[in-house]
DNA sequence: TAGTGGTCTAGACCACTTC
DNA sequence: AAGTGGTCTAGACCACTAA
């Protein structure tokens, strides 16, 4: 069914790997036969080979890792993310929060944490439009990075009125400090309850600077996620950007047929 | 900011050539140097030349077509998608459809068109659970092909229970005839009125024969859509599994924070 | 027909991992 | 120290495009 151009040596080779790949002849996790082996076995040059590999590489199907070997990626626990990560059980009680644990230093790594920097920016042409203010207004900006289990899943960056945070936990110099409770909680504190959101994704490759942020292995896409949260009134009263790994999440959205 | 090897030439030219295409100073479907001219400039081999130019075809940057030149890719006018598009309006009335165009044979393909291929098929485990019935069972499979002027945007193939669409258009043999008025209209006339979707995305980048089929640049990832339709009753009637391009396509939903 | 991108061989060096 | 993947030069042939 899928042609393979015979001319082309590479993309034979690559093709009869991902055979066996897919066939399971060769385990997720399990490694590949080095370009060397390749070269001899399809008598062709190692730089063929390699290229073989890098195909794979980039098609998200293997990592090579140098001086070791080239193995078959595993695929992520994926998370299935929907409206339901946004329950308010979860952000609108005082007590518990997943990265608040105040016991020891070493602890706060652990399992799921976010690093953060907050500071005053110019509004993008994006973020102005959503937020329904003018492009270079000063707005809060809270960026953060989201690991779990040590390898991070996802970027986000929030942007918000620097009238709707001024004072709160948000704009709170100390490190650590911004939004421990969660941004929604402060706006809620604030007066202002999110009570809509809407959510823009679309899908591309990653820029060289995303890859390395978000420490993505070759030939892994990631999904662009813009989330507009609005007060009971309509404002607009966050904006965010998300990038994730694309591998790492489903998302789920249920809704009735319009009229 | 993004910090490249300063060893790896092909990395070099690379970066230099995505700024220039940031910049504007290369436009969109505008042309690159050629290989040899990049070559000779950067004191490299053609080689290694062109394999900056496969990291930027593998990174949906640009678009080499050969015996010509490398061009900027352009960005596809894209269509943002949400709950919308299955409105009531569109199906409920009997009247109208977009591909029912009654006039010359030319015309068929001029603007949205799409090919249908419908066959008796046993149902995998993703289908078996999402209609809630038993893996290996025969469920009615009917695949198309959304080609908008000319190019393929996506495939979508949806899956009925047999009882649900017996004797109905969508299993009539005559070609062109299968869901001329849409799938959710035959439900409806069938008793079976479409309320609620369910939706689940992700994205990857495509399988070799998704390439072919969707006529897909280098690195250009998909996005796969599972979306299953429920009657009043919550009785799943459909469940269809969609392939679209990532960049024509913005997926939007709005909701209400839940409790 | 001249110029383009795509691919390949042959041989080499490097950085890294593993033992 | 041996083996691994990554990259590069030098030179060649091919298929395709455009004038």
């Amino acid at each position: 069914m899928t042609d393979v151009d015979p001319r082309n040596r590479a993309e034979q080779i690559a093709h009869e790997l991902r055979q066996k790949i897919a066939s399971g002849s060769i385990p997720a996790g399990g490694k590949l036969p080095t370009v060397r082996e390749l070269a001899d076995r399809h008598h062709v040059t190692r730089a063929t080979a390699g290229r073989a590999i890098s195909l794979l590489t980039s098609q998200g199907v293997v990592t090579p890792r140098t001086g070791s070997g080239v193995y078959v990626r595993e695929s992520h626990p994926v998370r299935r993310v929907g409206p339901e990560r946004y329950a308010r059980r979860h952000w609108e009680c005082v007590t518990v929060d997943v990265s608040s644990d105040p016991q020891g230093t070493e602890t706060v790594q652990q399992d799921g944490s976010q690093t953060q920097a907050v500071a005053y920016v110019a509004a993008d042409a994006q973020v102005a439009e959503a937020l329904g203010i003018e492009v270079g207004a000063t707005v809060v900006e809270r960026a953060r990075i989201v690991t779990r289990k040590g390898a991070p899943t996802h970027s986000m960056t929030s942007y918000y009125r620097p009238g709707d945070v001024e004072g709160t936990e948000i704009v709170d110099p100390r490190p650590g400090m911004a939004g421990r409770r969660g941004g929604f909680h402060v706006l809620t504190e604030q007066g202002l309850r999110p009570v809509t959101i809407t959510e823009e994704l679309h899908a591309r490759m990653p820029k060289p600077d995303e890859l390395h942020e978000l420490e993505l292995p070759a030939g892994e896409p990631i999904v662009e996620v813009h989330r507009t949260t609005r007060a009971e009134d309509g404002r607009a009263i966050e904006f965010a950007r998300g990038i994730h790994a694309a591998s790492r999440f489903v998302w789920a959205y249920t809704f009735e047929i319009p009229d």
